[in-house]
DNA sequence: ATGACGGCAAAATGCCGA
């Protein structure tokens, strides 16, 4: 019996990836995906089709935005939509004088195979100088102090996996010039990823992926992707037991190379067996 | 100095993304 397969992929709306998802996860033989940016709401989501090829889904969705969800052929328990203290964003702060924060739909877990898998997408921070870098900043503050409990018991089995919207190094992106002054390498959210680490929590790619010019994302646009201009931005940190169990990860790079791709590449990390 | 791609929708232009 081979070790649990566990993934995340931003897919850049579920509905436009539908037979390419689905045509991954069978082609991979993955047991557990964590999904980000669906882009549709809970009434939206094809559960059937996922249904056909064997795996349970839990998903909350916002509509045209956001949306996260986790599939699984190995048991799907004890959902949770959001985090404990998830902050919210009032899109019209500037032209309203009511505050109208909504939480957004960018966390949920569920408990598959004895794995605690949080699908995140954290706020993309869109610039330094904008509320929602903020936002962004809060979200991440919220989540790791919920995130540090989590690893209250050492044999805790936890995976944080999504997209991170940070690129913790300056190895994780194609220019960092090109990303100075912008939002993804600036020091704050360098900090809050690395606090992440320094609670225990551990890049599983990282050991199997070292150095520069491994990435999870290509802009769609200026040819980032056969020029080799991406970022790492997508990543799963496990607890230091979970980590402990991965045999290998890995970037599936060939999934972004498909015509009508997601901008991200799926991450794939295999567990040893048990 | 802005756009490019791509997706979505109180849709044919505006928004969001990283």
């Amino acid at each position: 019996m081979s070790g649990l397969r566990i993934a995340t992929w931003n897919v850049n709306s579920i509905r436009s990836r539908l037979d390419r998802v689905l045509d991954w996860l069978d082609r991979r033989d993955v047991d557990v995906l964590a999904i980000q940016e669906t882009k549709c709401r809970d009434d939206q989501f094809p559960e059937e089709r996922f249904a056909e090829h064997g795996y349970e889904v839990a998903h909350v969705g916002q509509g045209a935005w956001n949306g996260v969800a986790i599939a699984s052929r190995v048991g799907l328990d004890d959902v949770e939509v959001g985090f404990e203290g998830q902050p919210g964003f009032d899109r019209d702060a500037e032209t309203t004088l009511i505050p109208m924060p909504v939480v957004d739909a960018r966390a949920i877990a569920a408990t598959c195979a004895g794995v605690r898998i949080w699908s995140l997408y954290i706020p993309n921070g869109r610039g330094l100088t904008d509320p929602h870098y903020t936002y962004k900043l809060e979200w991440l503050a919220a989540l790791q102090t919920q995130a540090a409990d989590w690893l209250a018991d050492p044999d805790a089995r936890v995976a944080l996996a999504g997209d991170w919207n940070i690129a913790p190094t300056d190895d994780d992106v194609w220019s960092p010039e090109f990303f100075a002054g912008k939002t993804h390498t600036s020091a704050p959210e360098r900090e809050a990823f690395q606090s992440f680490l320094d609670a225990g929590y551990r890049d599983v790619l990282r050991p199997f992926a070292p150095g520069a010019g491994v990435y999870t994302y290509w802009d769609y646009t200026r040819l980032r992707f056969p020029r080799r201009e991406g970022m790492k931005i997508d990543f799963v940190l496990a607890s230091p037991a979970l980590a402990g169990e991965v045999e290998t990860a890995e970037v599936d790079v060939a999934e972004r190379a498909r015509d009508g791709a997601s901008d991200h590449a799926p991450l794939l990390v295999q567990l040893r067996a048990p």
